[in-house]
DNA sequence: GACATTCTGGAACGTTCAGTCTATAATTGA
DNA sequence: TCAATTATAGACTGAACGTTCCAGAATGTC
């Protein structure tokens, strides 16, 4: 048979991602990535294409991992609140860690306009469908339960706090300190925990 | 003397701001701003210098239209409430007109690390900073004349309203429509209006 | 009308880019 | 040990990039 291959492709596929993050694809060189992935660039090409082909790959283990970190909060068999609160104290974790301003490689997609790739779109809009039908139907049942207000849609308040996590990782990216972070997520889910 | 310019100065920069908004930075060519300015490309150069100053002026631009805004409706000298209740007013039209997918200059920056240039820092941090005081500013007054509820500090919710700001221009930019943009502000200024 | 100045259009520069090619080294199964 | 296969390193290619240069056209002042 042949030779085996010295690199695994999690681990380059993380670095790519984390290049991808920090610099946007446009500024990303291929040179970039071989320093990243300490792989050789002909093997970038043979096992992943293109840039294209390694981004949207890059893109799409960034949402696997978005899409299994939701899940396993929100799809907690457990009255709504605990599960928001919950939820709460993961997105303060992950901008407790400082290297949260990396970024985030969905707003940096949306932002940078590769989302005008339609494959690039479709990984995005699905990550963020069940992403929003997931927290949206824990704030449906706590309402049903009369645990929560019924004041604003459950839609529309999952929104809401997806749109300020949004907000928050740009601002984390522009160097917002974790506290300040933190005292915008209690706002945020005021009335919710 | 000499013969006189044909392009006006302000419009040369506003097209070139649409070009870098809509397409980041990078991603932005000369050849791209010469298209959309229709300006000489040598006439480019001696106007604005390179394409970094070019970028940081139409920045600057873009800041100070920013900032004039927030000041018109920040700075009355009206109840707090009402000063919300018209800046909540402001932003709901600015998502209701269709190119707000276009996007922001300000997030567009911080994401493609363009804000990693300190000329560029300076004017955003600036730009923030001088917004959040307003802010933050009217929702005290409010609290202190009894019109606000005072559980989270004043500075808190203003950044949490322009987290969640942020966080809506980026959803505008990803497809989302108008509707559900609305939607997530009154649940942002839930209690403040 | 002559001059000085500045705008304009296009060519040209050196650099960097994404992607390909070639040659060599390494590893496997037989 | 040999043949087959694949990783690796670096040179290479053609195109696109930002920027500069140059020649000519246009315009205001004297």
């Amino acid at each position: 048979m042949s030779r085996t291959k010295e690199f695994i492709r999690a681990e380059v596929l993380q670095a790519a991602l984390d290049t991808f993050m920090e610099k946007g694809f446009a500024a990303t060189s291929i040179q970039d990535l071989v320093n990243a992935t300490k792989i050789n660039r002909q093997s970038l090409y043979n096992e992943f294409g293109d840039k294209r082909q390694l981004y949207i790959k890059a893109l799409e283990s960034f949402a696997d991992i978005m899409k299994e970190e939701a899940r396993g909060v929100l799809e907690a068999q457990e009255p709504a609140r605990m599960v928001l609160e919950k939820y709460k104290n993961r997105i303060k974790a992950r901008f407790e860690v400082t290297d949260a301003a990396k970024g985030c490689m969905i707003i940096s997609s949306i932002m940078g306009s590769t989302h005008a790739d339609p494959d690039v779109k479709a990984v995005i809009d699905n990550l963020l469908e069940k992403k929003l039908i997931l927290l949206a139907g824990v704030i449906a049942r706590g309402q049903q339960a009369g645990e929560l207000p019924t004041k604003h849609k459950p839609i529309a308040i999952a929104q809401n706090i997806h749109s300020c996590i949004v907000g928050m990782s740009v601002m984390a990216r522009g160097g917002a300190q974790p506290e300040q972070l933190i005292a915008i997520l209690e706002v945020a889910f005021e009335g919710l925990v």
